[in-house]
DNA sequence: TAAAAATACTCCATAGGTATTTTAT
DNA sequence: ATAAAATACCTATGGAGTATTTTTA
């Protein structure tokens, strides 16, 4: 049932070495062990990984997957176990969540300057998964955009960003300085993304097509922004809040001086997406 | 020395119920069972996880730690596996890297169509890490933008990516429809980063405030524009090749194919970063 | 004093070792 | 014929169980 990293490690090393001989070498333990180890693994996941004669040894489509998977698997459980090690060290770390486009390396610095000791991680949300790692503990602090389901979340709203139209730049009112809605009346227009159906990839592709007209926040029109579009404000579409959010249940120190610090330079130089 | 996921699972239990009995329940143990493999788990680490009276239980500051790092390290490794079954009936995945803000759904989209089998995953590149996933197997097929490392990788030029200088909006060039590289003598020039000192977020909050201005492939700009910016092409800079790449040693079908769709739809419609 | 974690002790599955056999080139 | 993987068999570690003790709010 639970994958077995140290059967893992066994896998990566015969698949490398091509031969369970050499790979036990390397792994300092017995030929037949390793032999008895792999078969162990297959009839865990209930499948062959390699193709095994006695001169030659090959992996199968399953092994192929497999191996890339666990070259990443072992890396990121290395990389956790450090940090981990770390904050028993008592060093402090402090995620920082940001959705597409939002200006975050301004509070951080300031963050940084005044707590030095505090590690401070960056993690860039997914526009169907905004407020999910504020609650299971991914995201210490997140800058949000509306809309997003703040129950148990503390939120502080810090602006607003107006929608921007996205078109082609062939498009007949690419060249407009401002758009109203009534403009866009008969457009096919694909809204700012409600379900993770399809990649946000795609959507801009029937934008560059010429099929559609995507409506969206200037910041994400920023951060997803390529050469050949055009973006064009829509005054009269209502703008979205911005927000910093955290968790109710996170009462820390370090996460309290963050929104302090943030806050405050809020008021000193609004951000790109402070309107 | 490895990290045992039946313990994370017995850890992660733990600490949502604080209380080892219930989490015993839940995970359908004895308590005592799971007493000991905590203890274990802790002392494999080297450190408390848990504060534990007889009434109460409560992560330490390692504990929190390990509690985020597990949710995210369990639910890959699933992912992971998932993935490896799906091979093992069959499924076919392509993996394809992308520098960022390279156009790469249309050649996506013709593969898609035509091997509607074949599972495609996109995975968006660090520019300090451009080569390495096509050379762990973490991707088949990678858009690329020069320079990288090309050893052991066969390159296909597409096109190339024309400089453009970044810079605020109200830097006294920034509405200048081109520039030369002598318009920029005297000012401090932010180029390609060459290592990851610092993250790329810092380099764009310099020129925000006014103290650089940044020289990079118009692709890049795009990917990380941001509405106080402005972008000036620089008729005079070097262009920087853009290029798909694939292993030497991958010679697997749906690999040629991916490389085939490619480079006709190349023919038939240039991508953005094409001159 | 009572709820809850820890300890003591069993049993058995499995990782690891050595010696030997099987098999495909 | 031989290199290399698989099998046989042994030991010891560690996981899981039940019964009991210790601890502190």
């Amino acid at each position: 049932m639970d994958l077995d990293m140290r059967k893992l490690r066994y896998f990566v090393a015969v698949a490398e070495q091509q031969h369970f001989g050499r790979a036990a070498d390397q792994l300092y333990i017995a030929q037949p062990v390793l032999s008895r180890q792999i078969r162990s693994l297959e009839q865990d996941l209930g499948f062959a990984l390699f193709e095994r004669t006695t001169r030659s040894v090959h992996l199968t489509a399953a092994g192929e997957q497999l191996l890339s998977e666990a070259v990443v698997v072992l890396a990121s459980v290395d990389a956790a176990l450090r940090r981990v090690r770390e904050a028993s060290r008592g060093v402090e770390r402090l995620v920082v969540a940001f959705s597409p486009g939002m200006g975050v390396s301004k509070p951080i610095r300031a963050f940084n300057a005044q707590y030095p000791n505090v590690e401070v991680d960056l993690l860039q949300l997914k526009w169907w998964e905004q407020d999910a790692p504020l609650r299971d503990g991914r995201a210490d602090v997140g800058y949000l955009r509306r809309p997003f389901d703040d129950t148990g979340l503390r939120v502080i709203p810090i602006g607003r960003d107006r929608m921007v139209a996205c078109l082609p730049d062939s498009h007949r009112l690419a060249r407009r300085r401002t758009l109203r809605m009534a403009d866009l009346d008969g457009e096919n227009i694909l809204d700012q993304p409600a379900r993770r159906t399809s990649s946000i990839e795609e959507k801009f592709e029937l934008i560059a097509v010429g099929h559609s007209i995507g409506l969206m926040p200037r910041g994400i029109a920023a951060a997803y922004s390529r050469p050949e579009f055009a973006y064009v404000p829509v005054t009269d579409a209502e703008p979205v809040e911005t927000c910093l959010a955290v968790a109710k249940s996170r009462r820390e120190r370090r996460i309290r001086d963050f929104l302090r610090l943030a806050t405050a330079s809020l008021q000193a130089r609004p951000l790109a997406a402070v309107d």
